[in-house]
DNA sequence: TTGAAAGCGCTAACAA
DNA sequence: TTGTTAGCGCTTTCAA
């Protein structure tokens, strides 16, 4: 036979078509005995609900989609494994939908989103993704912003906040000795981008620090180009602002063959797998990305539940390693080579 | 209004139910005239199909199911990447799901890749799959390996050949010098794995070398453990199995400070951002990631098309670095600190 | 608790 | 080329 139906299910069991409805979907009484023998039937003939007639009856998927940026980034691929693997924790299943930073391809997998019809959304939005985003509204789908947001926009989000250990790394760098900290921005189309330049600047005014801006744009090679030249011109403590231009900018230190923790001080984004290649150890700031994700899980379901939910942000930490400790700790320090 | 049907389309058309969709599928002749007022009037009601209903009714859902160990192993979250962007070429989206090498996880996801109706599903399977895996075959869901096989299994593959690039690891390990070389091998449960062990058992019966035999999983963690079991039994040349293991092997390395490429001989598998890292650079077994990715989605189109496919193997070749290379080349050589 | 019947939105015959 | 109609497989009223 080919594939059976509830039909056939439930002409096995010889009840209803509602009856094995009932008693393979878990909605409406049935009474135990009958549920028995359906179950039973359904198992014989190894019968699987369709589930593309299930939801265009039922009016849901059980589906969400996640927009990102690119898997490819260490950073947000762990973070689609936890959303993933959350969502499964509620019977649900991701769509996982790469924007690659392009408006048009975030559009396009709006697009499909919206005629698949999932449950709910989680993105991680840029600059003119407004637009693009705007057609889930239209069709009322649930939605959660993570890691970025668009300021203004009454979405939900999950994100982490960096101010302090951003103003840690700073006081750090200051405590080393330096007036001069170079730092390697994100692009200004990301939430993230701005605010990390914000709360650098302030932070920096508060520790009487003097930054050395290089534009960067979350990509390795822009904190590569930026780490370069910012050592071209003597600046001897380095900030990066998230993991890929931290990955980026450690490949031009090792290049140059730079010690760090001495000749250089460096501070960077995300304990990614990369980064524990590096001796002496990195200090970075460390966002709760883990948490990030199930919140955000945890947000859609019960946003989907028609509860109110408001946004959350996590605090972050700033991890001590040997790329930019403070004096007190440097006993503890030690050197591979160099 | 909520959201508009085809019926709406239509009625603003002024065609038939019929007219509207073989004007918005592309199916069926339409004079230009009526298909243009129907694409209008689908633009002025912002339009768009219910893929469910379309799918439930012509029995194909435009999808993909993409089974894979884990994407936070950047090996396969690049396999992922090149996967979904190829999929999207020939209008198809793709479903990813994580195994995490669970067996379960794989037959769960089978179940939800079965009830979704997927036309077709890329996997890289491992023992105990076959099983899991039975249930595609039930609903004639084409398949296609990737990067690993099921042994005599009649499903078309496309994997790397890494014979001659181990041949040719081992024999440079002989050059330098080398009689006895350690190898992190891969598990058993794994086509590669087991493969991998044979080819460098060859290649170094071959070269008259003994192997240093030290049980690995693919992980970073058993990378790790098993150079530093090698390193403390003098083992000075090392092979790497994977991407994970090589990066665990080099965090295992990189903590006891020795120096790479003198006082110990290393090669590894796959050029991930965390291997550009290292200093001196590695040397490694690169495979085609993203041939193989293109390959695959390319197979189960033509698979789907009706066509008969057949296996692909790619050759893969071995990368000079630093961390082992030929005397000849030593001049080249640069080194960062030591 | 169960059965009968309607219908989700669409495509694919079939006729005209 | 177009309209009409049946029905994909399921859930969900509504009665019984």
């Amino acid at each position: 036979m080919a594939r059976p139906t509830i039909r056939d299910v439930a002409a096995r069991a010889g009840v209803s078509l509602g009856t094995a409805s009932r008693a393979l979907s878990g909605n409406g009484s049935v009474r135990p005995a009958t549920r028995e023998a359906v179950l039973q039937a359904a198992k014989d003939l190894d019968y699987r609900v369709n589930s593309l007639a299930r939801s265009l009856r039922s009016n849901h998927t059980a589906s969400i989609g996640l927009l990102i940026p690119d898997v490819r980034n260490p950073y947000f691929s762990q973070l689609a494994h936890v959303v993933e693997q959350s969502a499964l924790e509620h019977g649900v299943t991701t769509l996982l939908c790469n924007a690659d930073e392009r408006p048009e391809q975030m559009a396009m997998y709006v697009d499909v989103l919206r005629e698949r019809r999932v449950d709910g959304v989680i993105v991680s939005p840029f600059a003119d993704a407004e637009q693009a985003l705007a057609g889930l509204d239209d069709d009322a789908i649930p939605t959660v912003f993570i890691d970025r947001r668009i300021p203004g926009s009454p979405t939900p989000s999950v994100t982490s906040d960096t101010s302090s250990a951003l103003d840690e790394a700073i006081a750090l760098m200051s405590r080393l000795g330096h007036r001069r900290v170079g730092f390697i921005t994100g692009p200004r189309t990301t939430s993230t981008g701005i605010e990390r330049i914000e709360q650098v600047a302030t932070a920096a005014d508060h520790h009487g620090v003097e930054v050395e801006w290089q534009e960067g744009d979350f990509h390795t090679e822009s904190g590569h180009r930026a780490a370069t030249s910012l050592l071209g011109s003597g600046v001897r403590a380095i900030l990066a602002s998230d993991a890929q231009t931290t990955e980026g900018a450690l490949s031009a230190i090792v290049e140059q063959g730079i010690a760090l923790g001495e000749g250089l001080h460096f501070i960077g984004f995300d304990g990614t797998p990369a980064t524990a290649l590096i001796r002496p150890s990195l200090t970075y700031v460390r966002q709760q990305v883990q948490e990030m994700a199930a919140t955000a899980v945890d947000l859609l379901v019960r946003l989907r539940a028609g509860e109110i939910v408001t946004s959350v942000r996590l605090p972050s930490t700033l991890v001590l390693g040997g790329s930019a400790r403070p004096a007190a700790d440097h006993l503890t320090e030690e050197r591979s080579c160099a």
